[in-house]
DNA sequence: GCGCTAGATTAAATTTATTCTAATCTATTG
DNA sequence: CAATAGATTAGAATAAATTTAATCTAGCGC
């Protein structure tokens, strides 16, 4: 579906901004990325918006689920364009978060949640560090 | 074992800021504490040490293994006491984060992690919110 | 098409969490 | 008990994210 056609079925106003960020983001592959690197590229592109437009955009799109926020680190937020049923691999040295599709983890004995909130997602977060190869 | 043997155990020194504030998080039962609120804390049972010592402790206990880091939202960071095999519960809504004994939960289909990587540890955050009852 | 208006964008200031710095203090060692 | 390596400190600095108040614009009715 164009860009276009995304914003608008999510109810967002087709902007300018909206319009260029989401096809950088929707419009590649799959990506991790922070509010700040897409500023950059944003940039870098000749895309004129602030970055109190970029946080917003990522907000407003993780909300209607065209992205995913993937917390990883205090101090850093990650925003994933892959919106699919999935998990991560998280290097500590290097920053990088790697994808792990849905179906490859089972996880099992999930008990109840506490009374009165339900389940809104599971985040597995596997860390890994350089080996000693 | 006492704060004392464990902080020497660890190869820190047994100052007395690093004592009072290895009392204060190892002698109660199982918490989730931000720096923030150890601060508020020690100087609520008259310890007198700086946010700087706050962090500065908190991080050394974790690389120690006498705490654990959870991270679950940007901007914030939970230390926990219990360092035992466990995952989380988390409450979008309330900020609370509840143990989940390591022992309920199994994954299975665990993939290899990336090239020239080991795994650290596997970090399950359940994601909660208050429900429709 | 034209203007109106709710919603979007903006630069700048602010907040909040955390880290750094340089000076002072203290637990350990000899 | 003196020397010193390491710890602590207040305060400044940094960084990510949010807020603010003013300006702009997409979409609506005409």
């Amino acid at each position: 579906m164009s860009a276009l056609k995304r914003l608008r079925a999510a109810g967002l106003r087709p902007t300018r901004q909206r319009l260029s960020l989401a096809r950088l983001l929707l419009e590649g592959g799959d990506r991790h990325i922070t509010a700040e690197q897409l500023h950059g590229e944003a940039l870098g592109a000749g895309i004129r918006v602030s970055l109190a437009t970029i946080y917003n955009t990522l907000h407003q799109f993780t909300e209607v689920g065209l992205l995913r926020e993937a917390v990883v680190e205090p101090g850093r937020s990650y925003f994933d364009t892959n919106t699919a049923d999935h998990h991560h691999f998280f290097c500590e040295a290097t920053g990088e978060l790697q994808d792990i599709p849905g179906h490859h983890l089972v996880v099992s004995g999930l008990p109840a949640p506490p009374l009165g909130t339900e389940i809104r997602r599971v985040d597995i977060i596997i860390r890994v560090h350089p080996g000693s190869v």
